[in-house]
DNA sequence: TATGACCATGCAAGCGGTTGCCTAAACGAA
DNA sequence: TTCGTTTAGGCAACCGCTTGCATGGTCATA
């Protein structure tokens, strides 16, 4: 059986409660008892039961990342992975633990149980869970909503990378390497980072150029056949922004079929560098975004709000254009 | 302040053992009394506090998995984040929580605080992190290592799939689509799984057929020198088994620069089948695992051994081919 | 020497549950 | 009616730690 606190106070002569104001720090104890008590917890091995611990201070000591997952590819997703290891250094640093929960179709059930039954101290969110009904059913309990929640008027803590102003990154390199009519292709407008993206995009087109959008199933196959008869009507773009990686891959076999090189002809860039994006042919130029920042970012605002209510905070990351052969027009 | 066994047995007039019983369903309690408290919990919107269950059975509720991690890439590794999620599945259900933890460097402390803190039940651990010293450190504290050890006599539970028979699988398959003279490329022996790969390959060799393994960092680049070597060399091989899907996309690489065409000339068979392997050009032929049962199978074994003290067990999951284009010679 | 200030540590009441033991009520049989 | 059994549910100790309050000892000042 592991030592108690008890045992530790035995073993070195004190009443537990000294013990335990040693191992907080907070209280004045002569060098002389500390070290008795020290060296008890050395010999004994004394690790403090956490569990014990958080009942006795009304915590849990842990913090709840939901995903909003049907199958195993929402783990997947680079994007919450990569945000996801950031937290966990972040929570490691400051003593917290993640768990990790899954709703799938009924996350709001897995929320609730991790909050009601005292399993977190606070919750990071994607926008799909934060749903209006549940941040009100969980009153003022600290969370953060990793992406800009779609619901506007929504009293909540956010971090999202910038999509509007990536749109328009990607845009504005586009017209530098000389492209002169850019298309949008990708995505579901009724998603709110996709929506973004594209308000991004017509903002950063010329003042008379037209905006072509096209969407579409974030399928390869899907985006190939839009991307062939977007390039082969009458007014075809020469640039294309792809709304993921999976659109411009679809993008690059129709410009295949049709033969027409890339990036001489056309030029792509594409949100989102999974690692899938660096490994094409050509190169995909990608609008990228630090997600580790992202996280990290994720991670303090929640402790803020844990530690010392702090007021909600939104916060918006600016992203990068990784230059690859793909736009790369001499 | 949200409601407590007290307040739920002080509105339905029992006392606050009974509610207790009533939860746990063990202990016959008339019907009428079930129903008062039934009701009182209903009307307090009541949820046991979980950190004050589990002080007093000795539990912690939660299982860790442990990651090896350096950087955020072994947290987007697909292996990983796949199982992730079949492990969370398989918790949910059991009524665990899963907390994930990065050792990184010294992933060690990172265990044993997780153990000795009690605050879980149960570890899945990958197989750089289960060292003998850790595994002799923590006892016969529960534990499943996710992948098969390097060390040969550990003594503990282990989920793999069994990556011998996935290189006897890619082999035969070669040899069906009529190749006769297969190399395999990439990765490092000093990996056990490699080894075990390397192993397979060779056993599924033709009785008087050369073994030709050539290794080399993962990375495109990499495998596209050691491809181009290897098949500008006087007996190039006519297949090549790929280590993963990095040194497959060197090898495309390799063979294109050398006007070699895939598959009628070259079969490629990849290990791994990430997002990626699809959508290459020939879309790859890969030895895929089923991640989703893996991380079942982990789970389960974990919660066995918590449960109930089963005896330490191991299983190796077989692996599928899936046929692509890359091996697909008419 | 008496007085108060100060400080290190002991004491005990929680935190919110679980569970072994005990009791009183209910019931059946004689 | 009486006694023995059964059993629903009360009682209280316990899980291991935190923390407000009480206490006794030390020291400086008057």
């Amino acid at each position: 059986m592991a030592a108690t606190i008890h045992d530790v106070a035995k073993l070195a002569g004190v009443h537990y409660s000294t013990v335990s104001r040693v191992q907080n720090g907070k209280a004045k104890i002569t060098q002389e008892t500390k070290e008795k008590i020290y060296s008890a917890m050395k010999q004994l091995d004394y690790h403090p039961n956490s569990v014990a611990r958080n009942l006795a201070n009304g915590l849990s000591g842990a913090i709840g990342v939901v995903v909003d997952a049907k199958d195993a590819e929402a783990f997947s997703n680079v994007f919450f992975s990569r945000s996801l290891f950031a937290i966990e250094r972040a929570a490691q640093l400051r003593g917290y633990n993640v768990i990790i929960a899954n709703g799938g179709s009924h996350s709001g059930n897995a929320v609730e149980s991790l909050v009601l039954q005292k399993k977190v101290d606070g919750l990071i969110l994607p926008p799909s869970t934060a749903k209006p009904a549940l941040i009100q059913k969980i009153g003022d309990f600290p969370l953060v909503i990793l992406g800009q929640p779609d619901t506007g008027r929504l009293c909540a803590s956010w971090v999202d990378n910038n999509n509007e102003q990536g749109a328009e990154l990607a845009v504005e390199h586009l017209y530098l390497k000389g492209y002169e009519k850019i298309a949008y292709l990708g995505g579901d407008r009724k998603l709110g980072f996709v929506e973004r993206r594209i308000k991004g995009y017509l903002n950063a087109l010329r003042k008379d150029a037209p905006g072509i959008i096209v969407t579409c199933e974030s399928v390869p196959e899907q985006a190939c056949l839009a991307g062939m008869s977007m390039l082969s009507s009458k007014d075809a773009p020469d640039a294309i922004l792809c709304n993921d990686n999976m659109a411009a891959l679809g993008v690059i076999q129709a410009a295949r079929k049709l033969n027409i090189p890339i990036p001489q002809q056309l030029g792509i860039v594409t949100f989102d560098n999974y690692p899938l994006a660096e490994f094409t042919d050509p190169a995909l130029t990608a609008i990228d975004i630090d997600t580790s920042l992202l996280g990290e970012q994720t991670a303090n605002l929640l402790f803020q709000r844990i530690e010392r209510k702090t007021t909600n905070q939104q916060i918006l990351l600016s992203a990068v254009l990784l230059q690859r052969d793909s736009s790369d027009r001499k």
